[in-house]
DNA sequence: CAGAAAACAGACAGACTTGTTTGTTTGGCA
DNA sequence: TGCCAAACAAACAAGTCTGTCTGTTTTCTG
């Protein structure tokens, strides 16, 4: 294995494991035993936890928002199509057995201060995220498109909360059918 | 201070700091320094810290809904405008400097172990949550009022978490935009 | 008032945390 | 092949964590 796999690889450990048991309750020295790693390594590669967090945050943002893009590329035929794929998307997520809630949400509520990387990295994701959205929803001609971005988000977070604590995917096909109603009026008053 | 009194100051001097800090990185030493209490007594009341976070998101849980309905009971009219002041309340959580999150969304991110008391403690509130809003839903008369309340949930557990990460409680407002249209729909359909 | 129960401070145990250090081994490149 | 940087294992440091124990003081109750 290459230096760069090795450090992707390391990542991916930390963030399964992160997202597994939480950002406290997971140590370094679990992380560097489950990547089979020494721990002067991932300090080589790394400062601290908490920029392994970080790195593991920025990561999965990447790949979060690249498989999304996928399916919604793959699924949708019209653009409007495309909008409603999204929680297609979160849909498969739900029924991975490796989901347990938003890491994102899950490393804002861990690390509440403001003014940490952690939460900031946090919130530039979900800040990313309405932005696809709005994307979506301009390349749909549809009115008010930073409104109904908002809208399909507040959607969205609710569909993931609710099929965390729940543990039923079916959350993201409800949530979907009121997003489908408010793109079908913002399609109208278009 | 009376035992009792001891006690309930106790668990709300535990659920200010497992709020803001997390539930891991909020120790016992910082509880019970805060509350002025000797860790026996501590240890007397709870058996261990899993049981008194138990006991604070009981408590959160029974704070949480009394002061939603009290909103509700007090604001809204007629009982479509109850609906929405469940609304209102979120708005009024989410402007204050208390505000970090949802306690038991949290909850569920730091023990996601399904079978963990704690993730239980804070999938009952959900389903209390919903429960309430279904009865809301039904004094209103409104068609289908099981789902319309699992849709305002998700929009509220949408504003919750929003409100959270970007730290702007018009969140609250812009929920309660979307929980109009469904309820107004649902009047229709009746 | 006397006795019992509980709260107290503080030390203590033992395990765990992040992060550093040491000295050895390995692997890639010239 | 020879070198250098990096990876390795393992011990270590310093601090934190939960939970227990000891002995004293307070407080409630019969």
């Amino acid at each position: 294995m290459k230096r760069a796999e090795k450090r992707e690889h390391l990542i991916d450990v930390a963030a399964e494991l992160f997202n597994r048991f939480g950002y406290h309750a997971a140590g370094v020295d679990q992380v560097i035993a489950e990547a089979g790693i020494a721990k002067t390594t991932l300090y080589r590669h790394f400062g601290s936890k908490e920029e392994l967090i970080v790195a593991v945050l920025k990561r999965t943002d990447e790949q979060f928002r690249d498989a999304m893009r996928q399916v919604v590329d793959r699924t949708g035929c019209t653009p409007k199509q495309k909008l409603l794929a999204t929680f297609d998307f979160l849909e498969g997520w739900f029924k991975d057995k490796a989901f347990y809630g938003c890491p994102f949400m899950s490393a804002a509520g861990e690390y509440a201060e403001r003014l940490s990387p952690v939460f900031h990295e946090a919130a530039m994701h979900k800040r990313l995220m309405v932005a696809y959205f709005e994307e979506l929803a301009r390349a749909a001609g549809l009115s008010e498109p930073a409104r109904l971005a908002e809208e399909i988000n507040l959607l969205q977070e609710g569909a993931i909360a609710v099929a965390h604590i729940t543990g039923d995917p079916k959350a993201a096909a409800k949530a979907m059918a009121v997003a489908a109603r408010l793109i079908e009026d913002a399609g109208k008053a278009a």
